[in-house]
DNA sequence: TCCAACTATTGGAACGTTCCAACCTTCGGG
DNA sequence: CCCGAAGGTTGGAACGTTCCAATAGTTGGA
């Protein structure tokens, strides 16, 4: 039995006697109203059930106080924590969040954010997608962007990352510290920091003059992704002694190749992920893991969008997270 | 540079040199428009850059083809595969999906559930939500309502639920076949569901005429709740040899705290979890567990809303999903 | 040749708010 | 005792659409 008309703000003037507009200014409690006026309006509120209507409420003031939050991938954990973080700070601030997502498709991400455009959201935050440099120039020209945990240095848009270049060296270097020499990376492909990762990857291995010795093949932030890496890995004339995976899922798809082909970790093979999601938390996974933090993350991009859109900034803002590695019991030096 | 005003349908207008009503029935593709006009008018869109207001939309059309979602918890991988089958639904329909959650308090899910209420959606799915009957009754008295994995018999709202009575019978039937009598059930607290696992687990055992050798613990759906649950099962005086855990991540809190008490599993424990998710399928995990249809329980719920926003239907209906026993390599026989 | 029945197009009234300018009190100070 | 300011309240015009009734233009059958 859906009641299908609801009370309106006129409904509740005549109920309590006064104007609508009374009734609208007491709703958005605004100053500067009798308390007798107030209470009669609130009585006659409560009593109808009113329940403002946000659509027209939008309309009429040109700002939906809503922030649109554009996923690429609902089953990484580590974005969870970034909607946490979101959902947070958005609720502080007197916003709400509204999420979508793009079934892991460049044109469906495309479409959800359309979606996002056409309800006029206030701004819009892009987690962790791939969405190329045009759709944001685009996206940017019709409302506040924000990248989060994507590295970005454009003009048009603010972006909240962490350091993946340092985040990667902080895992070779840590291998190399063991005794490790040959050090495979399975890389991201095309996915949020995957490139920065690479090149932290790179670099690290040149600044201890390993070049040589790192091997480099592709994947992408998939459990599939982990494991055709690894199959590639351990198909290499001569085998790294450990590996250093794009994220904690792709990781933990090349665990499983290890324990399939029978080799021990990190006795055999020693392997780090990224994201320190809670996966790589779990006893039975105890995973070596870069920890970046998803929800500073998600919160941090919420300001950065409201500064913009409460305060009038204008000139852009990329902000950098600091990553630190978390040693479980993945890694260990290599066998003699 | 965020323009911060858009074009109207006036001022498409205007560039065609028509009225406003005809870009209206442009845009929304109606019958009766001849070709050239409709051509002038999408030129003019076009190069204006224009995208319908939503907003004003669904103001004046009195619907907003928004189906609102409520989660209660974003951590749990079972719930964002029921997403999948939402947004995948959803989409075919025409219709547009907004996700809320309510940080895991019920005073947070009436918030949330209050917001998309304001939002004016066509209807409302709650995905896994604990509401009390009565916000639930006061809820369908204003929109339609859908309840997904959570069993009603309500005649206020529509539901589509895994039949987990059967789900917990099958775990119990697996356990007594392979030759265990004494039986433990970390039950899931308040979480959807959990009461009709509970419920399934007492009468399975009655029917294999095991009732005094059911133990029930508390738990709830997460990996904590497993890991207290599991606790308090081993300082029992004559501990069980299996155990059914309410969900997989608490199933995976029991893991822990078996292996790090020393036990091996199955050898000296059998556990089987619930929801298979890809959690249980983990080669580290390889955790039996009761599978449910995410997806189809998305799905579902979507059609179950439409039914009711598009074809009328008002009398509630209520869905049953079958669940099957995933077997993996944590049961076995216990030992002699 | 005229009228009925289309097809194509239009202006204006909703939709439920906010915002603004205008209005009416009341009050305190010169 | 009057005036200006502050406090309280109001009607009406937005906001950007859709929907409806009205109008204009075209075709074809009697």
């Amino acid at each position: 039995m859906s009641a299908r008309s609801h009370p309106t703000i006129i409904d509740v003037a005549g109920r309590a006697g006064v104007s609508k507009s009374l009734v609208s200014l007491v709703i958005r409690n605004a100053p500067n109203v009798s308390e007798k006026r107030r209470q009669a309006v609130l009585k006659a509120a409560a009593e109808l059930g009113y329940r403002p209507n946000e659509i027209a409420r939008s309309l009429a003031r040109r700002r939906s106080y809503v922030v649109g939050v554009m996923l690429s991938d609902l089953h990484n954990p580590f974005f969870m924590d970034v909607i946490d973080g979101i959902t947070a700070e958005v609720q502080e601030a007197g916003y709400r969040a509204l999420f979508n997502t793009g079934d892991r498709s460049s044109s469906g991400e495309a479409a959800a954010i359309e979606t996002l455009l056409q309800l006029r959201v206030d701004g819009l935050i892009l987690v962790g997608t791939v969405v190329d440099g045009a759709t944001v120039k685009r996206v940017a020209a019709d409302t506040q962007l924000v990248l989060a945990s994507r590295k970005s240095r454009s003009t048009l848009v603010d972006s909240v990352a962490t350091d993946d270049v340092a985040g990667a060296s902080l895992a070779v270097d840590h291998l190399v510290e063991l005794g490790h020499r040959k050090i495979a990376h399975v890389t991201g492909g095309t996915g949020a920091g995957a490139a920065q990762r690479l090149r932290g990857f790179v670099t690290a291995m040149a600044s201890h003059g390993l070049s040589e010795a790192a091997l480099v093949v592709d994947g992408d932030f998939t459990e599939a992704g982990g494991i055709a890496g690894m199959e590639e890995i351990l198909s290499s004339p001569r085998p790294p002694t450990a590996v250093f995976v794009a994220n904690d899922q792709a990781a933990i798809g090349a665990l499983r190749v290890l324990s399939e082909a029978g080799m021990l970790v990190p006795d055999q093979m020693s392997v780090i992920g990224y994201d320190d999601t809670y996966l790589a938390a779990f006893e039975h996974i105890n995973l070596a893991s870069v920890h970046q933090e998803p929800v500073e993350m998600g919160r941090k991009s919420v300001r950065l969008l409201l500064e913009r859109t409460d305060h009038g900034r204008t000139e852009p803002r990329h902000l950098t997270l600091k990553p630190r590695l978390v040693v479980r019991g993945s890694t260990s030096p290599p066998r003699a």
